[in-house]
Order: C-alpha cells, then structure tokens, then sequence
RNA sequence: GGCCCUAUCGUCUAGUGGUUAGGACAUCAGGUUUUCAUCCUGAAAACAGGGGUUCAAUUCCCCUUGGGGCUACCA
C-alpha cells in the first residue's frame, strides 16, 4: 500500500481556475503513480470571499475532467471532515497546544494600531511588519484582558535571529533570514484559523505526504516549515509548481479572457486536451511525445520531467492538442458529443456522416455550427469564389463542369459516396480537366463557402441528389449572368 | 523599497564541460489525396549581457539586466 497522499485544497471562491488545473493533474498524477490517494480539501476559511455553489461547482467540473477524488467532501474518508469550517474545534484543539507550548501567543492589537504602524514603517521606507508588541505580554496580563471581552488573534512566535533552511523538491534548499518572518496570525479574531495554519494541521492529521502548491508560496515557506518545527511535526513533501502567465506578462487573470476551466468547456474543448495541455506546461515526457490520455501521464510522470520556470498559456498549442484529442476519439464518442450541435437543423440528414466528416477537421466544438450552417442554407456568396488561382478553374470551367454534372447526378439512382465519386470523376475525365478544376465550382455550388468541412462528394452525399441539383442550378444561374 | 524564485527559437520545452543545440505549437514555402483542412516534405527561428573557473563553457560560480512572486485578521 502506497504511503503517497497528495491533495487540492481550493477555497471556494468561485470556479476553478485554468491555472489550478495544473495543480489538480500533477496532485492526480503524483498520487496514481504511486497507487497513492488524491484527497480533496475546501479551505474556506476566508469568510468573505465565500462563493454560493462554488464547492458544488469544482466538484462538477473535477468530474467532468474525469479526475476521481479518494477522500474529500461527499465521498468521505478516514481523516474527515474535508470541508475546514467543519473543523473549526480541531484547530481550536491545536492552538491551544502552541499557546502551551510557548510557540505561539495572544495579540491583542488592534487594527487601527497595526495600520498606523504598517502606515509609519512605510514612511520609514522600513518593511511593514508587526512589531511583536503582544509577544511579551504575561499569561496574567493576557488572562485580564480576555476577561475584559478585549478582542484578540493568536501569533505565531518567530525565531528572531539565525536562519530557517527550507527544502523544495524541484529548487532544493531555499535559505530565509529569520529577521525576514513576521510573528504571523494564525487564528483570527472571528476564531478561524489563517490558511497558514489550518493547511499545515490539516496537512499533518489528513498524513499528506506530497504538497503541491503554486510558486507563490514559496515565501511563506518557511513560516510553513517553522509551524511544522513548532508541533513537532515532520513535514511533508513541498513542490512548488511554476505559475501560470499570460501571454501579456503577469499572472493569468481575467483580463486574458477565459480563466475558468468551465469556460473552455463551453467553447468546446475536452477534457482531455485540457489536462494534456495542463501537464505539458511545465512537465516534459522522456521522449518527445504531446499527445497523451490522462492514463497514459500516469505511467509516464515524474517529478523529474518537472520544470521550475513559469510558462505562458499559449491557447494556440491547446487548440491543436484539442483537435489531436478529436481526432482520436472513436467516431461513436465524436458523434455523442457533436450531437447538440445538430439541434437547430430541420432537415433530416445523416447526421453521422456529418460527424465523420467534421471529426477530421475541427479544432474546437464550438466552430461547429458555423461550420455546417450551409447544410441547412445554402448561403449568399459570391460568384468569384468559383475562381480558384491554386485548382486554375475559372468560371468558364465552373460553368461547364456545373451545367455537365447536372445529368451525371441527375443519373445516379443509388445515393452512396462510391457511385458520387465514380461517376463525378468519370465527368471530370469527359471533361478533360484536373479534378479539382470539377470539383472545386461543384463544392462552391453545393456549399456556397470556401472553406467547409469534408470535399464535394462527401457533401454531395449528405446533401442528397435534389438538393444537390437545385444548389447546382443556383450557381449556373449564377455563373450564366455573369 | 525589502525578501525570494527564475532565464535555450515568438510560445511550450529537450539537452550537454567538447552537439550541425533536438522536438512540438505557431509562421512561411512546396507536395499528395476531390478544395480549405487532414497528411507529407522543407525553411526561417534560441542558449539575455558581463566577468570568472577551465585546454574547453549554453552547461559550473558571481554580478548585472529582464521576467515573476510575496510583502493582509485573502487564500
């Protein structure tokens, strides 16, 4: 049985970001390497930024990403419960142990006297930084202002001088000066714990093993790792993780368009490439290959294929990733999941065709309905779509190619791709022309587009024969008034 | 400002004390197949700068510069 246990611990204040994604994956795929245990865990400690549903969203979501939690809220665990507001009497419990200890103390400053002295420090061009004015008080002292009802947090007693060395498995040792850390709190004044705080106890009693974290902790590392220090406790693992940037330069925020993983599910990217992408930005396989299944990164994963620089999203390699990932379904999972898609038509057309032919070229399901709009209606175009420098037809060759297909099609008494074909292409031969000089005007008339998924005969085919010549004869008519 | 992290093509990255510095996306140019696409071939494209160490540094060390993070009774 493997000792590896690895959690997300988002709090739930909204959905989940794309660049916590990639926490999710390398948590996944560091537990499932080592047939470990990938817990969820809500830190929610932040009263204000609660968002409505946001715990009943990243659970969805998670799902839909097909990535399985062992332990965390609605599945269970032996070391619940996952959600920290639930679990408020346990740090109460823990606090108290530091308070005993001596490692950390009663402050009862107020916040008006810690902005005045953030406010004079700044002024100083000194480091805003709580002076440890509490830190001395007596338990007598302290017991009388309790007593008073004053109000009160709880600090964290930092070593003044010397050095605190802390170990990341990708960086290795980081060194901080003591004279660095702040007497941080630990418990609020509403009696919830800091993120600080609650993460490491929680840490301790859910026996993670690895923390994956984002890069922007590294500088509360220490204070992490003095905690542990403080308890006893032997920390775990720490993996900081590169952050995210936009392409603009900073953290991915907003501003950059879509930040939540639910918005490139609706604009049509799977699963699949989303967590491909996720883990190809800032892990690199032993070979060269891109394209990989959640399944296949398990197997491949390593820490050491981890790398230690912030990368840009470049949402131009997850668009090709996520046409690899069409491409690779089987034609039955494409087609179920295109099928909303084909809502707004009326015909009745073969709608597998369709999807067979859409599969080999779209990048993200969104395009679809543009991409097969003329399916429904033929578009207006122009007629100098007819000419085509690259297939050398022009609307002389259109012309005749049109005019002449009109009885070839006119003929064809079974409907399948292999007579279309067969019979366009003898057209093409009577001619005497190149076959895209035929079938180019052929796919303009029946598509009214330059571009369209799949060629002339496919569309041909799924158009059926009376649509076909009716759409051909629009664009003789059009071609002859030239 | 202080502290910390970081630095290979535009982007994601591989790599090594001696390499024609490799791959992928994107870009461009050809080609095939019924067009675009898919597919194939090719091109252009990088070791931030300066000092060391060394016979030899892209690789090791230092500095500078650039990028980023933290600096809350937020996580």
């Amino acid at each position: 049985m493997s000792k590896v246990r690895t959690r997300f611990a988002p709090s739930p204040t909204g959905f989940l970001h794309i660049g916590s994604l990639r926490t999710v994956v390398f948590d996944y795929l560091l537990a499932k390497r080592e047939q470990g245990k990938f817990i969820l865990r809500i830190e929610d400690t932040d009263q204000k930024r609660q968002v409505k549903g946001a715990v009943k969203n990243l659970i969805e979501i998670l799902d839909w990403l097909g990535i399985k939690f062992d332990e965390g809220p609605g599945v269970g665990g032996k070391y619940g419960p996952y959600i920290q507001t639930e679990r408020l009497d346990i740090y109460k419990k823990y606090i108290e142990k530091l308070v005993e200890k001596g490692e950390a103390y009663y402050c009862f400053c107020s916040e008006n006297r810690l902005k005045r002295l953030r406010e004079a420090q700044i002024a100083k061009k000194q480091a805003p930084r709580y002076d440890n004015h509490c830190r001395s008080l007596s338990k007598e002292e302290v017991e009388a202002k309790i007593k008073k009802g004053e109000k009160f947090v709880i600090r964290q007693k930092m070593p003044l001088d010397g050095k605190t060395e802390v170990f990341d498995e990708l960086r290795g040792k980081i060194e901080f000066d003591n004279k660095e850390l702040e007497d941080q709190i630990l418990m609020k004044t509403n009696q919830i714990p800091t993120y600080q705080f609650a993460s490491v106890v929680d840490d301790h009693l859910m026996k993670i093993s690895d923390v994956i974290r984002g890069a922007e902790w590294i500088s509360s590392f220490p204070k992490n790792i003095l905690l542990y220090k403080a308890f006893g406790w032997q920390p775990p693992r720490f993996i900081h993780i590169p952050l995210t940037m936009s392409p603009k330069g900073g953290k991915l925020s907003k501003r950059d368009g879509d930040t939540a993983v639910e918005d490139y599910k609706n604009k049509g990217y799977l699963p699949e490439a989303l967590i491909n992408f996720s883990a190809l930005l800032g892990w690199h396989p032993k070979d060269n290959r891109e394209v990989f299944l959640l399944e296949e990164l398990v197997k491949e994963f390593s820490l050491k294929g981890m790398g230690i620089s912030s990368a840009v999203f470049d949402i131009k390699k997850l668009k090709w990733l996520n046409g690899e990932h069409i491409r690779r379904k089987s034609l039955e999972d494409f087609h179920n999941l295109v099928l909303p898609y084909y809502k707004e038509f009326k015909n009745n057309f073969n709608f597998l065709e369709i999807s067979r032919v859409l599969q080999k070229r779209t990048e993200i399901l969104s395009e679809i309905p543009e991409m097969i709009k003329f399916f429904n209606i033929l578009p207006k175009y122009d007629i100098n779509l007819f000419e085509n420098k690259k297939m050398k037809t022009d609307k002389q060759i259109s012309l005749e190619a049109l005019k002449k297909s009109i009885s070839v099609l006119e003929n064809i008494k079974d409907w399948n791709e292999e007579t279309i074909k067969e019979k366009l292409l003898n057209l093409v031969k009577e001619i005497g022309c190149k076959n895209g000089q035929a079938l180019w005007p052929i796919r303009i008339a029946l598509s009214g587009k330059q571009f369209t998924p799949g060629g002339a005969i496919e569309i041909a085919f799924i158009l059926g024969k009376k649509e076909c010549i009716q759409r051909i004869k629009i664009g003789i008519k059009k071609l002859g008034l030239m």
